[in-house]
DNA sequence: TATCCTCGCGATAACGTTATCTCGAAGGAT
DNA sequence: ATCCTTCGAGATAACGTTATCGCGAGGATA
């Protein structure tokens, strides 16, 4: 047992090849071999250094190692929350770990200096790709990057000002979903409140919806109410749809957290009145009563994707860009099947 | 604008500072200064790089920076699941964030094989410290990395093995006061459903409860089930619960998983017979009917509270091993509030 | 036995950055 | 006018690893 080395500061130093080679009286290349399997290393050999890098309880240091191999084996992903339920995010972690690829997740928190701080950063770090969930406006402040081969991916929304890979859900499809299965069931003034339409999600998600309105002649007034999502302005759409002189008898949601304002601001008695279809999952949707039914995004498919067109552009830089819509499904659950 | 050289391999290359040196027409030292706003470089030298650095777009790798200097400017943080609501997570982050540290987080998954692997990794990657909250057994495999130093902080759990900082919830005041409050609503048979003694937590909960019925002199036969948290188990621990000869009337459970399996295996209508204190917060429990009562941590402050242990580890490694315990609270909303 | 490979280990350069040291020029004091 | 100090920029080493190259030993072939 050796005792660690301290360098001035006082903390201790750990050892590394340079030590290990020593302690095993072999060539500093020789620890290197042994520490990456290298079998043209004769077995005696092996054990000797084996032993040394017990004995001093040696770890590689993978900053050396990534700045001369020139790869991290690392992919980045800036997502709007960790730490908040998020399908996609663990299915980019379960896909990068079984691709044998690290994955560094980081909160852009619906703000876009962060969202721009967190991409230059991960440039900078070298990371072998990333995988981004864009919320800012413009993003061709990344055209060097791109230019200098970073392997760029979005997900859920294509990226402005810039031509990257991009998975989304089919959104106009998803939205043409839940009005006609309101439709269906006797509803005739449907009304939607949903995400602003800055973001192309948001856009393509009233579009949708007062394409369908039209396409069942139905008047789109009063009807269509995206902006953001606060409490109070969810509020306001909901009185303007529900207690005009003409009121809706059923809704679309845009989005998850759209859906959870209006039952908030709802109740529980009237929300168990309204007929409601929502876009994306609800976490515990199934303990709700009624409980809910969504329009559900495959979320561990579009994951997936993600990381598999990442994947791909790494190992062709040239390949030509791709967009992948990603099909959704109806949930019916009960809210969405209240009568007019 | 120069073209971007290009290796062997065919992908780009990026500039580097003496890329960025050459164009300026000074000394690689020089460019070095004016990226890290050194101030003692003239302004003409300053401009003469700004433009080179803007010119071949050069962006300085901090992964030779961090080989040299020595620090990497980010802590790790394996915690069971990011991708699922983890308030001490998002607390992690912030806090990282407001300190200047980035955050690196990976999921254990609760799988001991790969809390071991992501610890590991995050040694060789050489960050500046860990945040664990522990899932496996035994963690002495980290004693060689602590003794060479590294800053580790356990949350949620003490680990075992090794000494390290810890940051925890009041487990057995929580669970005395979850019985307190059904005791006074007239409960006299109160059962407690959790998570598996196997964990620290797990038997700080399942003690606590006992010692409750204890000091009620109530008789603990029948009444205390820790275990896996499977639906099957769960459903068996509830029917043992409520359906014996002198079947509860009111339920603690141990933990969030567990409270939603009992929910999901009672059914709404039962759910709200039952007088319910959950050990945890749940998403949406607003939403629930009745609306869930529950022991909450402080989620965030025990985030907060494990970034603060570890900086004042990292700076100062000789400092004296603390255990920060984090006092928890009822949240009275309706489920606790069932009468006998 | 001489020659040619082949195999396996060692010396050394290189990755891109920062830290240390040197050195020249400028300016003030004697 | 000379010396000393100060200031700012350049040359070079170093961080810890992997890649390239060289070289000596040993076996196969003529």
């Amino acid at each position: 047992m050796t005792r660690a080395r301290r360098d001035s500061g006082g903390r201790p130093k750990r050892p590394t090849m340079v030590d290990v080679a020593r302690e095993a009286g072999v060539a500093l290349r020789t620890v290197s071999r042994v520490v990456n399997q290298d079998p043209t290393v004769g077995p005696e050999y092996v054990v000797k250094v084996e032993a040394a890098i017990a004995a001093l309880s040696y770890r590689p240091d993978d900053r050396a190692r990534q700045l001369r191999t020139g790869v991290t084996g690392t992919i980045g992903a800036a997502v709007r929350r960790i730490a908040e339920v998020n399908p996609e995010l663990a299915a980019i972690e379960r896909t990068a770990r079984d691709a044998g690829l690290t994955l560094f997740a980081a909160s852009t928190d619906f703000d876009e200096t962060r969202e721009h701080d967190i991409l230059i950063s991960m440039c900078r770090q070298r990371l072998d790709g990333i995988i981004v969930e864009p919320f800012g406006e413009n993003h061709a402040y990344l055209q060097p990057e791109l230019d200098a081969g970073v392997p760029l991916v979005a997900m859920d929304r294509p990226m402005s000002g810039i031509s990257v890979d991009c998975v989304m859900s089919d959104n106009a499809s998803g939205i043409g979903m839940a009005f006609h299965h309101l439709h269906q069931h006797g509803h005739r003034r449907i009304a939607y409140i949903g995400d602003s339409e800055r973001v192309l999600s948001g856009r393509e998600r009233a579009a949708a919806f007062r394409a369908a309105l039209r396409a069942h002649g139905e008047a789109v007034e009063g009807l269509v109410h995206p902006g953001e999502i606060t409490p109070d302005r969810v509020a306001a759409a909901l009185d303007t749809a529900l207690h005009g002189p003409d009121p809706a008898t059923a809704l679309v949601t845009g989005n998850m957290d759209t859906t959870l304002a209006v039952l908030r601001h709802l109740g529980p008695q009237a929300a168990s009145r309204l007929a409601l279809v929502g876009f994306d999952e609800v976490p515990l949707a199934d303990l709700l009563q009624p409980a809910l039914t969504v329009i559900a995004q495959q979320t561990a498919e579009i994951g997936r994707t993600a990381v598999e067109l990442l994947r791909a552009r790494i190992a062709d830089p040239g390949r030509p860009v791709q967009t992948v819509v990603v099909p959704v499904t109806l949930k019916v659950r009960g809210s969405g099947e209240v009568r007019a």
